[in-house]
DNA sequence: TAAATTTGACCTAA
DNA sequence: TTAGGTCAAATTTA
């Protein structure tokens, strides 16, 4: 029963991101889209809501890290240098792990999800054939952001890059513009298509509309944390229901045969990963899993396409008569 | 010149 | 003793 409202909450969620698609065109007024934004939150977090107040109830692809270490550990704490090696290893806390499929091209973009991130070591690790990259928020000293994450190639598909995140962020995000830019289709496959100067003029209200987006996008998240003082054990225990594939040691297991299989997660996915985070006020319990098909290219710059839940028919007129579903 | 990255050393848990 | 995680000086980049 709560699943069926949770796929409810997810799908209503789908649909008004489809709406909001067909609002990004420059003659559609901002509110419009800020409503729509505001609506898709609040959407996600009732679905997160029942998710958290029946996580063991639903099957979702989800494990158990030892988060006693993030969520208490002193050594997390910059300024408790005396502690600074109490984290460990294989529980140290890494929660969300997110699966990132790239196709050839770089993975900067990929790997800009929206935050400012320093890279402080990389260490080879055994049995992998691929250095393990150590990040830390850059605002960590100055804001005291403890938010981190780890970058690895997969063992058995260098395509793959397997990020894990760690902490929150607490900084107040001040890449926004930097973060849209690395989201846009590149101006070289403009080149390819000819006719520059439409095509830059498309690229730069790509660009504008996506900043509006974000804009809103981050009120509205502010609007939420200040609704919500418990925000903090909903988003951990989010996960995307992936049907098709398995759990193998409570770990997920992507079909590596099949791509299409693969969330579509463009780079504003994985920041809107980091938007969760931010209304978090503890750490995650739950690892979370998702492979995506990252061709920075192909995703559309704010592209919410959650491509594994079921397409159904919305009615565009939902909207205006029913005017009271935005509060 | 400030900020970011690299990389060897160090620390600690297993 | 080993390996993962972090530090911090040196180096590179914008």
């Amino acid at each position: 029963m709560e699943k069926a409202m949770l796929l409810n909450e997810l799908t209503q969620g789908r649909e008004l991101t489809d709406l909001l698609r067909k609002h990004l065109h420059p003659s559609s007024p901002p509110e419009t889209r800020h409503l729509l934004l505001d609506k898709i939150l609040s959407s996600y977090d009732k679905a997160l809501s029942m998710l958290n107040s029946s996580a063991n109830s639903i099957s979702m692809v989800q494990t158990k890290p030892n988060v006693s270490s993030v969520q208490e550990s002193p050594g997390s704490d910059a300024s408790d240098k005396n502690a600074r090696f109490k984290k460990r290893k294989t529980c140290s806390g890494w929660s969300e792990q997110v699966r990132v499929c790239c196709s050839g091209t770089s993975f900067e973009g990929l790997l800009d999800d929206g935050y400012c991130w320093r890279k402080y070591g990389q260490k080879d690790i055994l049995g992998s054939n691929f250095p393990r990259a150590y990040y830390r928020c850059t605002h960590r000293y100055s804001q005291g952001c403890l938010a981190a994450k780890q970058v690895q190639k997969s063992n058995n598909d260098p395509t793959i890059l397997e990020v894990k995140y760690r902490g929150r962020h607490t900084c107040s995000r001040g890449r926004a513009s930097h973060f849209i830019a690395t989201t846009v289709p590149s101006t070289t496959e403009y080149k390819e298509k000819g006719d520059h100067s439409r095509q830059q003029q498309q690229l730069e209200e790509k660009q504008k509309q996506s900043k509006e987006v974000l804009v809103s996008f981050e009120t509205g998240l502010k609007v939420k944390t200040e609704d919500l003082d418990n925000r903090d054990d909903i988003f951990p225990s989010f996960s995307f229901p992936i049907e098709s594939e398995e759990v193998e040691n409570g770990l997920f297991v992507s079909p590596a045969t099949s791509e299409s299989n693969y969330f579509s997660v463009s780079p504003f996915h994985m920041g809107s990963f980091g938007l969760c985070q931010n209304v978090q006020t503890s750490e995650s319990d739950l690892t979370e899993i998702i492979s995506a098909p990252t061709s920075v290219t192909n995703s559309p710059i704010v592209d919410l396409d959650i491509s594994s839940l079921e397409k159904l028919e919305f009615d565009p007129s939902f909207l205006s008569d029913n005017p009271e579903f935005f509060y």
